[in-house]
RNA sequence: GGGGAUGUAGCCCAGUUGGUUAGAGCGCUUCGUUCACAUCGAAGAGGCCACAGGUUCGAGUCCUGUUAUCCCCACCA
């Protein structure tokens, strides 16, 4: 049957395989359990979009990775994903396709409205989850348990009340982001800011008596209907004689007074600035300062409204054309200069915002915020990297307070009530049913940003306000694996809510990753339509080719570049795991048990087992800091360059020609490592190395419950590796030599190796020559060596080729082939770099400010590597 | 304007608290298939570590400046 197996992987065998196998087995349930310690991980709400994506894949993959490394590790485990319930995104999306069907949300209401964005939600929300399986993620059970819509309204009223309770979340009249096309208030995280090509328009104001005037200049000059004043600054030599006085509005007949406030550049436009409260954040601000009443002139959906006389009913864009024409018509306009500027654009839909006056709910962030930066600067919360710290101080530092309310209805509806007979505001988790005064309640129309549910998530997820076993055991939880991008939007918000619901930190632990970028390193996205489909790399690849490109070849923290080299690389690597052990299991006899028998360790049995102890110990370290990367790295050389490159090829004489106990002892050390080096994968590449680990004997159900390798004392040996890769560094000395004098694959050569380790290397001469392509190999000390070689091969030394290697050296006949001039040349080299190293070691140590000042270990070791050095320049000029 | 990075081989990236001859992978050159793997093996070429100063016994690594590229925040009417 062994025979029978393909000679490549197909990752399409097992995937499937084993993922309904762990599923069946319940490998992916957690729960508290007293024996263990608890591991949680929160993971960001998928968007609704129904598609996977690289970000999914590289935040899952990352999160499997820790979840599957501390389960094994002995650690209960579980991660808390949902789908989160408000989202422009979603009501956009269903708006659009109304749209299509000639309808409004409007018409068919709001009630039916959001049945259709639930069918909506589940239908996308399902398919991520269903299609993030392929990737081998483990968190199926908490998501079906914990989903948003499920229990967390109630922890999202509870919050909302006692915020409003505690005076932290109010309503009231602020400038706020608006958008005309969304018709919703947007917050200032999600205005994005683009570069745009304008002008600036100088537009004289004149006095009533036209007496005199002031010239402002303006990018926006609609907003004109708008202004109740006219700003210069106090000190600004030429206005000294106007402040105070009134001028009239152009275009209506409005007479406003000119203010003196700081805000104003003198050498700015003109020094003068036309004051529009209602309309700008800055003059806003202004208008505060010196008593302008806010005047706005536009409906929700970005048209003039009653307050615009003429212009009443026109479109934003429309009246600033007409009302540019009309001051060029009246000779009002002074200039026009091209002027380019940013403007606010909707995250969403990417039309301009407008900034209104409006009423909306904001939650005061200063006094939240002081706690969550203690947390975070007194180390109880760590940032991995730690750089991306500076990043939340810098944004938690300035922070402005937080608009919440949305004019949409997909989303948790603001738990306030307002009576119209006696104006009354209530702010109830369960609805009222009459104010007390008696008269009837209408609720406020408005939705909760989708962050402020989000931000519960820690908890709410958890079943809080109930007091579940889960969170008693889950809460605090451990690590946040995310992107940099959302750290303004979700990780702080998390940090602050977790500190004031709760009164404990929400994690300790954030992980920020890159973003996955194209082969071209940009941002991958649907316009540029270089976006790569991670279900399209798994089909081609496997699942855990595409998991293992996404955490090597990048620091932690970096963006990333996908390509599908990578991916490819990923999967040689998977056939070359699959081929080495396809090579075992044709050795192997069924139902053997093959233990480790010490005393008959060879040589190179104790090398890869003192390396795979080292191993362990730096994937672990590298596990625990984080540093997925260099974890995988590792585990990769390992596996490749020493265990396939070494051990398997020293171990084939023993498999195909040795004795059985050889063959028992052989086949022992190659399954133990092997198997131990497929758990150290196994959080990178779930699938293939549960498939190759069943096929060693003695492993158990699975390898997601397997114990994490841990050293075994009694199988390292330290002299005996290095010994080991002394010879090792012989025999590649030995091919380089053989490769540069062209020496043909079927010319066996002999070798004569000198070296203190004599008595060690016994017994490999075979394998030796079989690596180097030789017919007879001789191991001896030092002094018979020389002789020996002159003797048996009776040609002069000078015509032999001399290697030399740290601690072991050899002698190569190789009289016939040898071509003196050649010879020389390569001698000549090697002598040269002795020396270059020589002098620049004994510089070195000629160095007095280096012997007083370097610590002893370097010292020591530079006198070492004098002495090797020495010892060996002076073997080779014997030969010349 | 404020903040954060990045610049190392043709390409994409590693390089721990300063300490051997700066490393992988892809690509390139040469050689190699009788039996784990050509999705492979052996060997090789290829680097003024952006530039200029400084600190140090010693700098790819630390400091300052210059330059190039990128990201985030704020935003000038």
């Amino acid at each position: 049957m062994s025979n029978e197996m393909p000679k490549q992987y197909d990752p399409k065998l097992v995937e499937t395989k084993w993922y309904e196998a762990w599923e069946r087995a319940g490998y992916f349930h957690a729960e508290p359990n007293a024996e263990k310690a608890p591991y949680c991980i929160v993971i960001p709400p998928p968007n609704i979009t129904g598609k996977l994506h690289m970000g999914h894949a590289l935040d899952n993959t990352i999160q499997d990775v820790l979840i599957r490394f501390k389960r094994m590790s002995g650690f209960e485990t579980l991660w808390m994903p949902g789908t989160d319930h408000a989202s422009i995104a979603t009501e956009v999306k269903i708006i659009e396709e109304m749209a299509r069907q000639g309808q409004t949300k409007q018409d068919i209401g709001r009630e039916a409205f959001l049945e259709r964005a639930w069918a909506w939600r589940n239908e996308y929300g399902t398919a991520i989850v269903r299609q993030l399986r392929f990737l081998g993620s483990s968190c199926d059970w908490a998501r079906e348990r914990f989903t948003m819509d499920a229990g967390c309204n109630a922890a999202v009223l509870k919050v909302f009340k006692q915020l409003y309770d505690k005076g932290l979340i109010y309503r009231g009249e602020r400038i706020i982001n608006w958008c005309p096309d969304c018709e919703t208030a947007l917050s200032d995280a999600e205005v994005e800011f683009v570069p745009q090509a304008s002008h600036l328009w100088q537009v004289r104001y004149d006095a009533p008596d036209k007496s005199y005037s002031i010239t402002v200049a303006t990018t926006r000059p609609e907003t004109i209907l708008g202004d109740t004043g006219v700003a210069v600054h106090p000190d600004d030599p030429r206005y000294q004689h106007l402040i105070g006085k009134t001028v009239i509005v152009p275009e209506t007949d409005r007479e406003v007074p000119i203010v003196a406030d700081t805000y104003c550049e003198m050498d700015f436009g003109t020094g003068a600035v036309k004051v529009t409260p209602a309309h700008d954040p800055n003059d806003f601000l202004i208008g505060e300062r010196c008593g302008l009443p806010a005047l706005r002139v536009f409906t929700d959906s970005g048209k003039v409204n009653e307050h615009g006389g003429k212009y009443e009913g026109l479109d934003r864009y429309d009246c600033r054309a007409a009302i540019v024409s009309n001051l060029k018509a009246s000779g009002h306009l002074v200039a026009t200069k091209d002027h380019e500027h940013n403007v606010g654009t909707c995250y969403r839909c990417h039309n301009t915002i407008e900034t209104m006056i409006s009423k909306q709910w904001f939650v005061s962030m200063k006094p939240l915020a002081e706690p969550a930066l203690q947390a975070v600067r007194e180390g109880a919360i760590r940032f991995v990297p730690e750089r991306f710290a500076k990043t939340y101080y810098n944004w938690m530092e300035s922070i402005r307070d937080w608009c919440i309310s949305r004019q949409l209805w997909w989303g948790h509806r603001i738990p306030a009530w307002y009576c119209d007979d006696c104006g009354a505001m209530l702010v109830e988790e369960t609805a009222p049913d009459r104010c007390p005064c008696g008269g009837a309640l209408r609720q406020d129309e408005d939705v909760l940003d989708t962050w402020f549910s989000s931000g519960l998530w820690p908890f709410s997820t958890l079943g809080w306000p109930e007091a579940t076993p889960e969170l008693q055991y889950f809460y605090p939880t451990s690590t946040l694996v995310t992107g940099y991008d959302i750290i303004f939007f979700w990780v702080a918000r998390m940090i602050v809510f977790g500190l004031e619901v709760m009164g404990q930190i929400p994690f300790d632990t954030v992980y920020v990753h890159g973003l996955v970028r194209d082969a071209l390193g940009r941002k991958m996205s649907k316009s540029l339509g270089n976006g790569i489909d991670p279900l399209e790399i798994i089909e081609a690849y496997g699942a855990d080719s595409l998991r293992f490109s996404l955490v090597t070849g990048n620091a932690s923290g970096a963006d990333m570049r996908f390509s599908t080299g990578k991916a490819e690389a990923a999967r040689n690597f998977c056939n070359k795991l699959y081929n080495a052990a396809r090579f075992l299991r044709l050795s192997l006899e069924e139902g053997k048990a093959y233990a480790i028998d010490k005393a008959r360790l060879t040589l190179p049995d104790k090398w890869i087992l003192t390396r795979l102890s080292q191993t362990v110990t730096e994937v672990t370290e590298k596990l625990n800091e984080f540093d997925l990367n260099h974890a995988a790295q590792k585990i990769y050389d390992f596996i490749w360059s020493e265990f396939c490159d070494w051990s398997i090829e020293l171990a084939k004489p023993a498999l195909h020609g040795g004795d059985a106990a050889e063959k028992e002892n052989a086949l022992a050390v190659l399954v133990h490592v092997f198997a131990q080096a497929m758990k150290l994968l196994h959080p990178f590449m779930p699938f293939i190395t549960e498939e190759l680990y069943q096929f060693m004997p003695d492993t158990g159900q699975t390898i997601m419950t397997a114990a994490w390798p841990a050293v075994e004392s009694g199988l390292v040996f330290a002299a005996d590796a290095a010994a080991m890769e002394q010879l090792m560094e012989l025999i590649r000395t030995c091919r380089n030599m053989r490769a540069e004098r062209q020496v043909p694959p079927a010319q066996k050569i002999a070798l004569f190796i000198v070296s203190p380790n004599a008595a060690a290397y016994d017994g490999l001469q075979g394998h030796i020559g079989r690596l180097v392509g030789a017919s007879e190999v001789k191991i001896s000390c030092q002094n018979e060596i020389a002789g020996q070689a002159r003797n048996d091969e009776k040609g002069t030394l000078s015509g032999d080729v001399h290697l030399i290697c740290e601690g072991i050296e050899a002698f190569v006949p190789l009289a016939s082939l040898s071509d003196p001039a050649k010879e020389r040349a390569r001698v000549e080299k090697e002598i040269t770099r002795l020396q270059g190293e020589i002098a620049r070691a004994q510089s070195k140590l000629a160095n007095e400010g280096f012997l007083a000042k370097a610590p002893e270990k370097v010292v020591e070791e530079e006198r070492m590597k004098l002495s090797v050095l020495q010892e060996m320049l002076d073997k080779i000029r014997v030969e010349c």
